[in-house]
DNA sequence: ACGCTGTGGGAACGCGCTTTCCAGCAGCTA
DNA sequence: TAGCTGCTGGAAAGCGCGTTCCCACAGCGT
């Protein structure tokens, strides 16, 4: 038996529909509808009050699933990285939530662990929820077949009517937040060239990784326009953590115990590697090697030696991003490019 | 004109509904549904292949929001923290929403920035959104008023359904992983006073949360058994940010400048406290001065001095969580203490 | 050979809400 | 006073999907 219509005070149970109020109140749904949800339509002041009061005695919430499927959009917009666990998504996503909070918006957020089929899997999740849009953070995968996939995947999800914005260097046609991590590889490479350095190691990133592969590419070029080569045994692939970095540097000193200035293609990595100088090879930094690292991370200025590295401003892309999902345009793909900032610290010195 | 019926190769556009891969397949939208969500009724398996493959040809998503409806009940778990951006949630979160993920369910994740409005909002919403469950991470407040009205927004959601598991000390009638932060600081008091230390001040936390209550406690309480007093004024409120504990590090020396240790309440206090020390200071840890933390977050070990703490394991405490909420017992609300383990490393030394 | 059981498919209803569309009414002008 | 216009409230038709209920049909037993 369907409660409807019937004026009861409402004994039964379950969850509080607004036909529950619109009975308690003595109006039509429709009614009730139009002064809980800031319609349009105008209701008269008396009959709001009555509603009002109602759904405030029932403690009425609407069903957001009911008024997503009437309205056909919902209020939640999804936000994918790689880990939370990593200073680098928690602040882009701090960013992000931020502005989505002050729309009123719901943030599902999913971590894919670096994992490109769940990347694509979340992508569609997000679709069959409706999601008002979704920022993708974090970076791209090279392999031009996962791309492919996720590309189509971005563009149904584009084409149900979600809104789409990009953190990471790659050229899909959305709006996109375009940090200049090749830029910012080069600038580490012009300080150590200018402290000195030409014996330098590198402890790199996750394999198939575009960020990866932008620092790299950036901070090799500058040397070798200033004439200094990196062997390729001299870069050792960490995972992008603090342990990897530690695992790393112990790696590339066994092979290359020559070095006298290691670039970390991220803070953890970096001061991981730190750790595993002074721990365990012996040696002290900067005095015996300088090590820089990307990022900024909070932390990165807490580790002693305090950490020299590029900067990147993450909680502002985070915000620009989620900005440019929910301000769309008709002008096609908007692209912010962020740049990235030398912060010198204590890490890195001239080569004695 | 609906686009229902039609047998045509569907061209006009919008979403495409489980009635268009039932139309391409030739079925109808019963038997598509039952081949899409694995109904206890068997199809035919060449019709369920037709169904498949139209399906995928089509790249049809089902809508989640007229799922949810239909079913009443959603894939969709809560999380509500102080704040992402701050490594204590990241670390649960992550863990709690690893959980989630193995059982296929996506994660709103909502900060509240410290503010039990905000809390009590969400919560609302989350019921809106007919979600599943919720997991509320972070301090409670210790406003009765504040814990009346979140308590009784949580009893609606539980009576819409939902479950909830709380990741806090505060005595709901829920499920709940119950760190010992009274014991845990009695553990730093320990360890203080076995190495000597009678002067100590206490970087306390925001005012008004019970985390902040039990560990300054159980701090005060088990140095009171020694016969050991912390005057009033010796204990400064931080934020609970590295910023926040360099500012109120440097208060502390102003009022009390012959403390030979400091217990901050939380991780990041005491590495902000730590760098006030170094930087404007100019007293050394732990020769002058000792530091000892609480969390245990990652770059604890990573500062130097390596920061002496209390350990919670986070990530296992979001876990759990997520694990009471995804198997619901009957028997009532279930409680999980997790204990505290002292990590002495050097910040800390015996007064000499 | 007939009736019965079991299996697959189709039609219709309901989930809770939004949103036309329509009726009624008050205020107004001619 | 008659005829309009401008509002407000209500009725009803979906939104897309899950899920009965029911029918058609094939296989089986006696």
């Amino acid at each position: 038996m369907p409660a409807s219509k019937s004026r009861a005070p409402r004994v039964e149970s379950g969850p509080v529909t607004l036909q529950h109020v619109a009975d308690t109140a003595g109006v039509s749904r429709a009614t009730a509808s139009r002064v809980l949800n800031g319609s349009s339509r105008i209701v008269g002041s008396e009959l709001a009050e009555r509603v009002m009061r109602a759904a405030r005695d029932l403690r009425y919430v609407s069903n957001a699933p009911a008024q997503a499927l009437a309205r056909s959009r919902t209020t939640v917009v999804g936000m994918i990285v790689h880990s939370v666990d990593d200073p680098y998504f928690a602040a882009i996503a701090a960013g992000a939530m931020r502005v989505a909070a002050e729309h009123d918006l719901l943030t599902m957020l999913a971590n894919t662990f670096r994992d490109p089929e769940r990347e694509i899997d979340y992508v569609a999740r997000l679709r069959a929820h409706r999601a008002l849009g979704l920022v993708l953070a974090g970076s791209g995968f090279t392999d031009p077949e996962q791309n492919a996939r996720l590309a189509e995947q971005l563009s149904d999800f584009a084409a149900t009517g979600g809104r789409v914005a990009l953190v990471r260097h790659q050229s899909l046609p959305f709006d996109t937040v375009l940090p200049e991590n090749r830029r910012g590889g080069a600038q580490a490479a012009e300080l150590l060239l200018a402290l000195g350095h030409r014996r330098i190691g590198i402890l790199s990133g996750p394999n198939g990784l575009s960020t990866v592969e932008h620092r790299l590419a950036g901070f090799r070029d500058a040397l070798h326009a200033a004439g200094v080569e990196v062997p390729d045994d001299a870069i050792v692939s960490a995972d992008f953590t603090r342990d990897g970095g530690y695992v790393a540097m112990l790696e590339l000193e066994a092979r290359h115990p020559d070095r006298t200035a290691v670039f970390a293609l991220n803070d953890p990595t970096a001061i991981g590697a730190i750790a595993a100088l002074r721990e365990e090879i012996g040696k002290s930094v900067p005095q015996d090697v300088s090590v820089i690292g990307f990022d900024d991370v909070p932390s990165a200025q807490d580790v002693t030696p305090a950490l020299t590295t590029v900067r990147l401003p993450l909680e502002e892309m985070g915000e620009r991003a989620m900005r440019l999902l929910l301000e769309p345009s008709d002008r096609g793909p908007r692209t912010i490019r962020i740049k990235a900032d030398l912060v010198v610290r204590q890490s890195t010195t001239s080569v004695t």
